[in-house]
DNA sequence: GCCAACGTTGGC
DNA sequence: GCCAACGTTGGC
């Protein structure tokens, strides 16, 4: 059992829309990463549990929690032409890019915002999402993290 | 909208 | 294999 965080611009994809979701669920697509690929891949297991970030907003933080909820499988979008995540060169018979489903589980009481996540850095040392430059859109947590993100909640 | 930080690309 | 140029991410 692992931890994670996964950002999503709430523009783009919210924790309501995944909420609001046929089933709560929804695929994961659009990984253009390979370190985050990786941890898709390699990493993730059914039944992780994982933070949903809202980033490039007004107030980026933590606003809620999903479960992985199946295993790594192909992105479609990356042989789909009109798509913003096209990509010419991944091979059709050995896809560049996974993905995973997430469910819906709750939004945390309140957001928990990226600023008040720094100030807590002294208890949070290591979590990459508060590490400088950071831009990974998947990424592990600690379960010590996690339990303590949560005891601020 | 700006721009720092980073990952990827491609010339050599 | 190096590294400059470029595109993207994402906080501010």
């Amino acid at each position: 059992m692992n931890y994670w965080l996964i950002k999503s611009e709430p523009e783009e994809f919210s924790i309501d829309d995944l909420k609001n979701a046929p089933g709560k669920k929804e695929h994961w697509d659009g990984i253009r990463n390979y370190q985050a690929r990786n941890f898709i891949r390699d990493d993730m297991q059914k039944g992780d549990l994982a933070f949903f970030y809202h980033s490039n907003c007004k107030t980026p933080g933590i606003v809620g929690i999903c479960e992985v909820v199946s295993d790594a499988y192909p992105d479609h979008t990356q042989f789909d032409s009109n798509s913003r995540y096209y990509d010419a060169g991944s091979p059709a018979d050995d896809p560049r890019w996974l993905m995973r489903d997430v469910k819906y589980r709750r939004k945390t009481k309140r957001l928990i915002s990226l600023t008040e996540l720094k100030e807590k850095a002294g208890k949070l040392e290591g979590l990459a999402l508060i590490r400088r430059g950071n831009r990974l859109s998947i990424m592990p947590v600690s379960k010590a993290h996690w339990d303590y993100i949560l005891s601020q909640e």
